[in-house]
DNA sequence: TGTTCTATAGAACACTCGTTAAATACCAAT
DNA sequence: ATTGGTATTTAACGAGTGTTCTATAGAACA
């Protein structure tokens, strides 16, 4: 018969304690808080938990234990994007030390992909994609994206950045602006570049 | 003469460790990383640190040590807002157990207010607040708003949410879109009940 | 010159804590 | 009844760790 109730009691424990103290309790703090009667018995259980891949912890290190679960990402906010000048070159390595502010951000916010960074949109011209002057928007290093997908796009021609959902049709390709009430635009694919993944959109009201 | 570059080094260390390890350095670990020739060293600039707010930790508990700073939130997500229905009514207590998830935000995102909440918008009524349908929207309870405040307001007569700023004119209120294209909506002070001020707006894109 | 504040050093105490070993109990399936 | 996996108990070792005490050194200041 197997127990998991005793183990997820003692995830539920790991959980509070953690949110109350903001470290992780020992051996003997899961004994007690979960009514168990020998650190064995908890030592037991522990290794379980940690086979099972749902916790983990350094060997012979107090406090050690941790939950696997969401983190927060450290996520660069690299500068500005407006319309007429292309995005900040991203070449990884350096890029996180020229940011001027660090966002903060959970993995329910990004979805821990990989090169995420961060832009804040000067001027109003990404209003048909619903992104107001002073919005930030997340965004993932990519020199491509999928057909629906939003990406910023710079238009040779145009000189301009534009935040759009991209559709390739034969000849031509169809910039979409998330605003179902306007128009799409349509262009050849030699006058297009795209310069990054919006991964989400940011609107920080007050402050 | 005062030497905050040695203490400035041991937060920097907190601060990596942490980031690597995922939990707190113990004081001799401090000594090997910093190099610093004494536990007692650390003890004494770890005790400055503490009384100047940098940091905080609890007596006699090993690798209890915390960086004073921000923090992860943990946000109901309460339901959905649309047009056509009131947004959900919030009575402290009870809601944070009503909830069908819960995101975790940092306060680089809401502004470690008071009550903080997450709705889901449907359907794109709200698209004049540059608000798509799908988007997060992250409320504060409140029952008044500032002038130029950005809040979901419930008009009576209408029987509609709306999320505009407010501002209050002589005999009426007006509600202005956040999208500069769109014209204010006038209507009487009675018409009108506040149901919670934005506090940030989240569009999450794939995924 | 003496005083005071900050910074440093070494050593030692007492306790916390992760770990282990050995033995037992319980339950299911063969 | 036997076997084997899971769960539990008791006891103890020893290293890791926060803390404290005492002593010293340098700089600033009066």
């Amino acid at each position: 018969m197997r127990k998991p109730e005793i183990r997820e009691g003692i995830l539920e424990y790991i959980r509070r304690f953690f949110d109350e103290r903001g470290y992780a309790p020992t051996v003997r703090d899961i004994l007690r808080g979960c009514n168990i009667s020998s650190t064995s018995l908890v030592q037991y259980h522990l290794n379980v938990l940690e086979k099972e891949g749902q916790i983990r912890r350094d060997p012979e290190v107090f406090r050690s234990i941790q939950l696997v679960e969401k983190d927060i990402i450290e996520v660069p906010l690299l500068g500005a994007i407006a319309a007429g000048e292309p995005i900040p070159v991203v070449d990884s390595g350096t890029w996180r030390n020229r940011a001027e502010e660090t966002l903060r951000l959970t993995t329910d916010v990004v979805g821990s992909k990989g090169d995420i960074y961060a832009l804040k949109v000067k001027g109003t011209s990404m209003l048909d994609a619903l992104i107001n002057d002073g919005d930030i928007v997340i965004m993932e290093v990519a020199q491509t994206a999928e057909d629906g997908e939003m990406a910023a796009v710079w238009l040779k021609n145009e000189q301009e950045v534009t935040l759009k959902k991209i559709y390739r049709e034969p000849g031509r390709i169809r910039l979409q602006p998330a605003n179902s009430e306007m128009k799409a635009i349509y262009t050849g694919p030699e006058n297009i570049e795209v310069q990054g993944k919006v991964v989400a959109v940011l609107r920080r009201l007050d402050q």
